[in-house]
DNA sequence: CATGAATGAGGTTTCATTCAT
DNA sequence: AATGAATGAAACCTCATTCAT
């Protein structure tokens, strides 16, 4: 035998237990969903899944590191091009919302949410590599702005929050309340509009 | 104690209860946290609970509605004078912001964020009785100043949610990410800018 | 204080109690029946039953040894005149008859039939005092009949099983299968042509 | 496969499990036997129980639906040859006596007697199948001989429950009294005398 | 005499996890 | 690599029983 199992491979099997994963973590949340229907749903048996993952929780942690993985080097990319900053809030805000209607990050923030009090790395490790990674990028934008005179002078570390907010509002929305019969929420007219907003009430004209 | 006093308070009873349940439904989740534990917690044994509280589930139930019910009576008081619309609006957002600050709304919002899902009616009920209540006041606000020429022509179902959405965020941070050891966010100076900056994002004037 | 409180009283109270728990046990069962669904039946708090009762127990006692208590006597004083037998032995089931129709006799069979073999006293106590007092004397009537030339010769202690059995089986049709929907079975009429066929099968003419 | 023979039998298992929760049912009664128990006499562990039967309550059909199973299909192949009845009645009857004698047939008659009214379908099921199967069988061979003139007119649907009474009260008598120290019954010698003494009490001569 | 409040002990059921095949 | 079978540990919930009032 060749020691253990491997913790993940370029195999199919990971990504499909993962995606079963995050589909029942987060519309069950994790404690309340049994590994069997993971299994049953990536078309397993139960024991197959600890060929791949140590534990519960190592799935678990999976789920989120993978999901978030690809959209941290997506935003990252993002550069910020000289010129005035205004254009490029604009277009993070927008990125950020489509990420909100076509990807599973709806699901990721509310799972976090969830177990960050049990699973604290987990917390810790999106709010060091999601939030701690777009905030600060935005808020140097900001800050850019401010020093350009493109701006006025106000707290950046509150505004960037000012910014972003409406992102999570409306992530949230999706993944809790239009299940339960909200009414959707258009997520890239609330970016434009707020972005709109925002960028007005941050210019120094006027 | 004076003279013989109360032994029992049998009134109090529900209310130690929850106050308990709301501690650790919003520190471990609700599927994670054990009624035993609720029950040492509040000074009393497992049983004791089911003499006032049908199920688990009821008392997930109790927990929301209790800590919901006197917040939705407050803000809804805060009326609407006439004249500009300004600064009632930056006024509801300190109100929330203090709520953020000094009451468990932020382990409620994270506790219905939760536990939607598996407990639609909890969700229903914050969406109808919470989200419901404000957000619509907040907007009627808004569509005034619109029409009285203050703000710009702006969709006002968005502009709430723009106005709103850091406070959400601030709750978030308070019950998610505080706990894991992120640095505090200041509720009130928060809204204090946003207000700031949504309003002049709104204003017609420019 | 006058020691603990004596097990039975001319009261009303313990009669309406063990009336209730009656009922209530050989509906359901007696583990399955709670102490606090015969008190409310009686309309009496749970605890004060241990006023009345030391135990769970000793009340499924009192309701068995009560209840028969009055049949025994009433069967025992059928006494035997002299003369023919046939006619005492239909008597005899007749009475019986009447108890399968208007009496708890049915219920308090079904009771000894299911407890007997947790609480073995109860159903040695059935043994002895009902069908340790009614077959004997139903033997002896028998054996009375084939002394005198009025029956056959048969093995008596069999007869009398013969004779008894439909009465049982009346009993429990009532107790067991009427409540799930069988159709009424008229046991004086069973009664009736059973001792006709029975003393038939007995006499010696023929 | 023959060789390597088989280190559990699977199949064996519901079968081995339904043996022992017969033993402890009939023992205890349902309510106050804990499938703790019934696994341990079975050989397994208490959630073992659980991969083969949904619930207790679906462990308790099976053991009722699966012992009678075998029965009826038996008694029901005792055809009736043409020509006098009396000689079929007499069989018939010695078959259930046979049956009383070394099958769990007394076992299940009381479990069905105490769990009927919790469990109703149970009753039903056993109304249906087995009391429903015997009975208008016997009752068809009874007017069988009152049309040919082999028996007396009597209301035949009486006769059959003089015809099979005793063998309820023996089979009773061996699950509820002999086990608390009740003189055995020959359940054979009773189905011998009984026959003769019904037969007789039936018939037209005399 | 009577009860509301409380609890300890226990039962059913669930589920993450293991292991022989 | 994969699984069916099995289990230990725990959780929810129930209920007979007690006790202060």
């Amino acid at each position: 035998m060749v020691t253990r199992a491997r913790k993940r491979r370029p195999d199919a099997r990971p990504g499909e237990i993962i995606e079963a994963a995050l589909e029942l973590f987060s519309q069950r949340g994790f404690s309340a969903t049994r590994l069997e229907d993971v299994a049953a749903r990536a078309g397993l048996s139960k024991a197959a899944i600890y060929l791949y993952f140590e534990d519960k929780t190592a799935l678990l942690k999976a789920v989120v590191q993978e999901t978030i993985g690809a959209k941290i080097a997506q935003v990252r990319s993002a550069a910020s091009p000289a010129g005035p900053v205004s254009p490029v809030l604009r277009q993070l805000l927008m990125m950020v919302a489509a990420g909100v209607r076509n990807t599973r990050l709806p699901d990721i923030i509310k799972l976090v949410i969830s177990e960050s009090r049990a699973h604290p790395d987990i917390g810790r490790h999106y709010l060091d590599n999601v939030i701690g990674q777009v905030l600060p990028m935005a808020q140097a934008l900001i800050e850019r702005g401010i020093a350009s005179g493109e701006f006025r002078s106000i707290d950046a570390r509150l505004a960037v929050k000012s910014l972003i907010a409406p992102m999570l509002l409306a992530a949230l929305w999706r993944s809790v309340f239009e299940p339960i019969g909200a009414e959707p929420l258009d997520a890239e007219a609330l970016a434009a509009q707020h972005a709109d907003l925002i960028i007005r009430g941050l210019s120094a004209n006027g």
